[in-house]
RNA sequence: GGGCCGGUAGUUCAGCGUGGUAUGAACGCCCGACUUGCACUCGGGAGGCCGCGGGUUCAAAUCCCGCCCGGUCCA
């Protein structure tokens, strides 16, 4: 990323407060300090330009709790002209592009900051939690310089052509302001470094604020469009500042790490559940002043830094790392467990997909941990903890909390299976690498397990060393797992096959949108815009709906000059809707044309619409609060929508849902749709609003089913619930882990599902000449019968083979026996009936009564010509080799043929030839015979 | 959304590279012997559409293609 010219970072403020900029050697990076003696720009990091120096020594002049740091924060901006604003969900489901909030701004993007929609205030102050799980591996041994979840501090203020709010000057005054007057640290002590910062496609300038080694806040003045790696000016400059909450109050506290300043007495209790009672202080202290320097990432292993930092403290790496070992991991715990918490109180189901991987990823890392400290049973009481903890601050914590125990049971389940069966394959890969005399897993093995069977190294190394294997643990272990992703990606072929339509229709009007003047109009009157290819019609308004949000397309007639065209596809192409017709005349363009809609079919989709959003807010109601859409499609016989939930559903609850769904139609409830700015109607209605992803726009289209459900959505609805008259749950199937699939039919659909159900059950009924109620008792008669039927049917055939061995043949006549040199020699033709299966049965009872025969068994049916031979272990001992026999026989009737010397079978198409190839057959086992 | 692994007896799996009888293995189950009874041990037995569909072949659990189901990693 290329550097900003320095003007850009020279502001007033600078000047006038008499800061110097200089250059750091280290980390190559332009500085901003009071102090003209200073060297290095700093900052505790990687590249070692300084170590911490506010731990037991804190820069503020008082200690501020998280809580208080956060408020601090908070009222200070309130107070300087700032609207204090709520955060917003750590589950990002008005965006399609990121999972998780990472940021302040994000609650921002992309409406507020490319200037389609206002801000809820301007300028605007938040303390939003953060996810990032970019970080955690980083967790523990940083001591809290990263964590999976935080809360970022931001005051924005967005900058529009016609109305400055204000831009950098202020900016960093504001933060000097609040560190200095507000918290009390001394001008010298606040360093400012220059960067760039770049991310989610937007770039600007920006400050880091460097206290005491540690970076407290980021100063980022977005004001750029990354377009193809050029920058872009933005219309709208936005300041985006984050202020880390948890890194302030550490720095205010001068605690050993910002676990103790974040958790406090919990942190306590996770020491002392893991037995860590005694921790050498001094020691702590001494490690956390330099655990800035640590920065974990693909390249560099976590021993190579406990090197590094044990030389510096003057300890071996030995002893630091068995000191440090249960510490990182309870800190690790701390942090992961309250991650997911957050994530699980928000409805996220875990599974192997999307931001439910995300869960159980985390979830995977907390349970290993616990196991490393040998504290998995603590996993409940840790978490309830972790509720009870931050419930004060986040009250939905606390209603989820047996959704999120029940969620983490389902998990721990989930993992432990996995695990057990890892054990089982482990073991056997252990017997054969020590049957191989191999006596170490080798590391594909390792990488493999992981990937494939989701076993991770450390659970491997436990169940090889008991086998006896020895186990070494890659330190890039995790690199070599990206690099078997590294292939590339098959280029997906997208079947863009509208695409030129979207260059054609830039700059053409925007079209008025008659189905939501009034979703019930069946046809209208239009002019027509623009006519591509004779098939793409472009009219002024329509009440034809384009697909979208689960709802295909509308179809109909468009009718104009005595023609008629059939429309059979509506789609939205930007910012217009083209509607293809097949075949026929084209309208011309500016001719107005009359427009029909295909009623019956356009009502039932209205109907299996608003039923998909009242089976949704059913299964809510009856599963969990973490019951989110997760797609749709609404048809005319059957509609589909498939849920998050973390169990698969039982008949009951399927029942159960469509009881509850049938109630919200008979209520005849009204469905009232609205239009509204989004953030009002976030904030009347929640995000709950999503169910169907991320909705664009300015303002929203609200459909609320009086109290039964409030979604943000374009689709056509029904006026009234029982308008749909009945809905009939098909069947559910789970499509995902995680995610269940509920198909139902509406209306009159829905009736004749059931008859269909009817009709099979009658049906049945009549082939098995049973009363309907006595069905079930009657195909269990069935099928019993039918298996003893099987098993007598099984016996027979052996007791036949038994019986023709003993010579007893249906087909006797054309059995021949013959001996030679010692052999007995058995040739049958069995005709047409070539199973293999009796061949077999009977030359192994033949066999079994005399080890010196041979059995050359033969058959053709009109298409094929099969051969068997089978010899007795004297037979073999005497030279005879079934597989040669079979091989040259096989040959003359066109096929082949193969096997072991006991026994052999081949074939062939020449069915014709047979009996030549049996002669042979006899020829070359003579011959096999007087070789001996 | 993509990658990888798997689906064979009630269960856990072997067999699949190189197509040729599933004499499959262990556990579980049933019967018998031993025992007052149970457990152990011994003897015998039942139990398989080799996930589904197509293709190649004289012949497919095995090779090829498609699908379904489960697991897992990554975004």
């Amino acid at each position: 990323m290329e550097k900003f010219p320095a003007e850009e970072y020279a502001l007033a403020f600078f000047k006038e407060l008499g800061y110097v900029r200089k250059f750091c050697p280290t980390c190559k990076t332009h500085f901003w300090t009071l102090n003209h003696e200073q060297e290095t720009c700093g900052e505790a990091r990687a590249e070692g330009c300084a170590v911490y120096t506010f731990i037991g020594n804190p820069p503020t002049k008082r200690s501020y709790s998280l809580r208080e740091m956060r408020e601090a924060f908070l009222s200070f901006f309130e107070r300087h002209g700032h609207m204090r604003i709520k955060p917003y969900p750590v589950v990002a489901r008005w965006r399609d592009d990121i999972y998780l909030t990472h940021a302040s701004i994000i609650d921002f993007q992309p409406y507020v900051t490319e200037g389609i929609a206002p801000p809820p205030a301007n300028p605007l102050v938040i303390a939003q939690p953060c996810i990032r799980l970019v970080d955690i591996t980083n967790t523990g041994p940083t001591f809290g310089k990263y964590v999976t979840i935080f809360e970022m501090g931001g005051h924005h203020a967005f900058n529009y052509p016609d109305k400055e709010v204000y831009w950098k000057d202020q900016t960093v005054r504001y933060h000097h302001l609040f560190a200095t007057k507000e918290l009390g640290i001394k001008p010298e002590a606040i360093t400012y470094k220059e960067e760039v910062w770049s991310g989610g496609g937007n770039a600007g300038p920006c400050l880091e604020c460097i206290v005491g080694g540690l970076e407290v806040a980021t100063l980022v003045f977005m004001q750029y469009k990354v377009i193809n790696d050029k920058f872009v000016k933005l219309p709208i400059r936005t300041v985006d500042t984050g202020y880390g909450i948890e890194r302030f109050a550490w720095l205010s506290q001068g605690a050993p790490s910002a676990f103790h300043t974040i958790y406090g007495e919990l942190l306590d209790k996770i020491f002392k559940m893991a037995g860590i009672t005694k921790i050498n202080q001094d020691l702590l202290a001494k490690v956390a002043n330099v655990s800035g320097l640590v920065s974990l990432d693909k390249t560099a292993g976590l021993f190579e830094i406990r090197k590094k930092i044990a030389a510096m403290i003057n300890v071996e790496a030995d002893v630091l790392d068995k000191f440090l070992f249960p510490i990182e991991n309870a800190f690790a715990i701390a942090d992961h467990t309250k991650c997911l918490s957050f994530i699980l109180s928000e409805g996220v189901v875990p599974s192997n997909i999307q931001e439910g991987y995300l869960a159980r990823l985390l979830f995977r890392r907390i349970y290993r941990l616990l196991r490393m400290l040998d504290i998995s049973d603590k996993l409940y009481d840790i978490f309830d903890l972790q509720i009870r903890y931050w419930s004060k601050d986040y009250p939905h914590l606390h209603e989820m909390r047996d959704e999120i125990m029940e969620i983490l049971s389902v998990e721990e389940e989930k993992f432990n299976e996995t695990i057990k069966r890892g054990g089982s394959l482990v073991r056997r890969i252990a017997e054969e690498l020590k049957s191989k005399g191999i006596s170490k897993i080798p590391v594909e093995t390792l990488t493999e397990l992981y990937d494939s069977h989701g076993l991770p190294p450390e659970i491997v190394k436990e169940t090889a060393e008991t086998e006896g294997l020895a186990v070494e643990i890659p330190e890039n272990f995790y690199a070599l797992i990206a690099e078997r992703h590294m292939q590339t990606p098959k280029p997906t072929e997208e079947v863009e096959h509208e695409k030129w339509l979207e260059n054609e229709v830039v700059g053409l009007p925007e079209i008025e949108e008659l189905y939501y003047k009034d979703q019930y109009m069946r046809e209208f009157e239009a002019a027509v815009v623009q006519v591509f290819k004779d098939k793409h019609i472009v009219l002024d308004r329509t009440c034809f709906y384009p697909e979208g949000g689960g709802q295909p397309a509308d179809k109909g007639f468009l009718m104009f000059d005595g023609e008629k065209a059939e429309v059979v596809d509506v789609q939205k192409v930007g910012k217009v809707i083209v509607h293809k017709i097949s075949g026929g005349k084209a309208p011309k363009k500016g001719s107005v044309v009359k427009g029909v809609i295909n009623w019956d079919r356009r009502y039932a989709l209205m109907k299996a619409h608003t039923a998909t959003h009242i089976v949704n807010a059913a299964a809510r109601r009856v599963l969990g609060q973490h019951v989110w859409q997760f797609g749709t499609q609404k048809g005319i016989e059957s509609s589909r929508l498939d849920i998050s939930h973390y169990r698969r559903l039982t008949r009951e609850e399927v029942k159960k849902i469509e009881l509850l769904a049938n109630e919200a139609v008979l209520r005849n409830i009204p469905v009232e749709i609205s239009w509204m700015p989004r953030a009002e109607a976030e904030n009347r209605y929640g995000f709950r609003l999503y169910q169907g992803g991320a909705v664009p726009g300015k303002e929203i289209r609200v459909v609320k089913i009086g109290d039964w459900e409030v979604e943000a959505c374009a689709g056509t609805h029904v006026q009234n619930t029982g308008e749909i008259g009945f809905i009939k749950i098909i069947h559910s199937e789970r499509i995902q882990d995680g995610v269940e699939r509920l198909v139902y039919s509406v209306g009159v659909q829905a009736l004749k599902a059931v008859q269909k159900n009817e009709e099979l059950l009658w049906r049945v009924s009549e082939i098995l000449n049973a009363p309907l109620e006595k069905l079930d008792k009657t195909a269990e008669k069935f099928v019993k019968e039918l298996k003893e039927a099987n098993a007598e049917r099984r016996r027979l055939i052996k007791e036949i083979a038994k019986l023709e061995s003993a010579g007893v043949s249906a087909e006797a006549e054309i059995e021949v026996v013959r001996e030679i040199s010692g052999v007995k020699l058995v040739l049958r033709d069995f005709k047409e009936n070539i199973d293999v299966d009796r061949m077999v049965q009977t030359a192994n009872e033949l066999i079994k009564r005399d080890d010196a025969m041979v059995a050359i068994f033969y058959g053709a049916d009109e298409k094929t010509a099969r051969i068997m031979v089978m010899a007795g272990k004297k037979a073999v001992n005497k030279g005879v080799n079934a597989g040669e026999i079979v091989k040259e026989a096989s040959k003359i009737i066109g096929g082949g043929g193969g096997g072991k010397p006991n026994f052999a079978q081949g074939g062939g198409i020449n069915t014709k030839k047979l009996q030549k190839a049996i002669e042979k057959a006899e020829e070359i086992l003579k011959e096999q015979l007087m070789h001996k």
